[in-house]
DNA sequence: CATCTGTGTTACTTGCGGTAACACTAATGT
DNA sequence: ACATTAGTGTTACCGCAAGTAACACAGATG
């Protein structure tokens, strides 16, 4: 009962499963997070029944496609944080990572962060679903990760632990926000946005004096 | 023609249609976002059609609803930002009241933020619809109008509109993220979530020193 | 009195997620 | 060699939700 020993039947069902999960890339690709089961087993070249064996449900299907990218951008996130610079280089690199990169791929991105409705789709079921099961899971693990570098890399005092989880998750938000805004708007180029982004975070916010006599005021 | 006299009908018509707005709100709340029209419709004590006839659809019911708890909301986040009180004292206020309100309502929250699909239904039709058009608009609005404030209240400098814009959108991110990953896990009191942020704001990651000689780095 | 406006119905279409039930093919084990 | 097993694939269906005729009725309006 070797586990590790896969059997020629189940390699070659490793294999479609991936070319499955390419035709669903191309199909979401083009259609955004609407895409539909049966577009999907077209662009394969199949019926729906065997997608659904492949992956339970759609939500199975959206789950393996948003795995197979959310790691992909959390590796370069990744190799960003860790470049050997200071502190505000490091970050910046970050930020103008992911907004490079949903920038290149907006329907993906909108697939990762808007996926329509998946999960809890069933409901003769008895499933609860509690509030924020929805929440797209990049956000949340880029804000886990954040966190955790944040709590190995800066010495926060005794409250370090829950500091670092708030602040991973709101920088996370922060950073969404703003790109998802500047990615409908493009107010200004991404440099700008990084740099104004930047300045937030190193406390300009703060800093800035109150505006006097402004026009009307 | 004058358009404000309006007929005992059509006043009839608008106290209909609050009626019906206030049982899809129990619906809402009820089962979250998923809510069918059948299901807001049997609430009403009415049958589907009259809903399409005073909401066009359902997102226009979904505007419709929406709109109602955003400028709610939104009234209530100006008053908070709005005290006679110093800066910090009223980016906390607003935050606390932000806070407040999703842990007091978290099924208004869910369907406020997570709005399903909405939008964009209709796939034989023509409109092309951009990315970023599925966002919910309270973080939008949220972002502009704290834009406007920033922009009103603060002295930036040359380029006060748009380092007033992205830090509009940014910090409403932040709180957003923030917010739903604490109504989810609940780590800890509002108070503390507010003050953690509120130094996030102020700077406290720049200022924060590097950790030094840590277990195993 | 006719008309227009709004309320309400039943019955339908369309499309999607999801599921039987069944046929075929090839690796596998005795 | 032969049955078993695990995989691929099909057609045809169910249930449900969005959305749409087509039609009946009541009351304000001219």
């Amino acid at each position: 009962m070797d586990t590790t020993q896969r059997t020629e039947q189940q390699r070659s069902a490793d294999r479609r499963r991936r070319e499955l999960l390419e035709a669903a890339d191309r199909v979401v690709l083009r259609d955004g997070p609407q895409a539909s089961m049966n577009a999907i087993a077209a662009e394969a070249g199949i019926t729906k029944p065997i997608l659904y064996r492949h992956f339970g449900d759609k939500s199975g299907l959206y789950a393996a496609l948003a795995t197979r990218h959310t790691d992909a951008l959390l590796d370069s996130l990744r190799a960003a944080l860790d470049a050997p610079a200071d502190r505000r280089e490091r970050v910046e690199a970050t930020l103008d990572t992911y907004l490079a990169a949903i920038e290149a791929r907006p329907q993906v991105y909108r697939f990762l962060m808007h996926p329509a409705e998946g999960s809890q789709s069933d409901p003769g079921s008895d499933q609860g679903f509690d509030v924020g099961k929805h929440t797209a899971p990049l956000l949340r693990r880029m804000g886990e990760e954040l966190a955790q570098v944040i709590e190995d890399r800066l010495d926060l005092g005794p409250e370090s632990q829950q500091l670092a989880r708030v602040w991973g998750h709101g920088i996370v938000g922060m950073m969404h926000a703003a790109g998802d805004w500047w990615l409908y708007e493009r107010p200004c180029s991404r440099a700008d946005l990084v740099r104004i982004l930047a300045d937030l975070l190193w406390g300009r916010l703060a800093a800035a004096g109150d505006k006097v006599g402004g026009p009307g005021f």
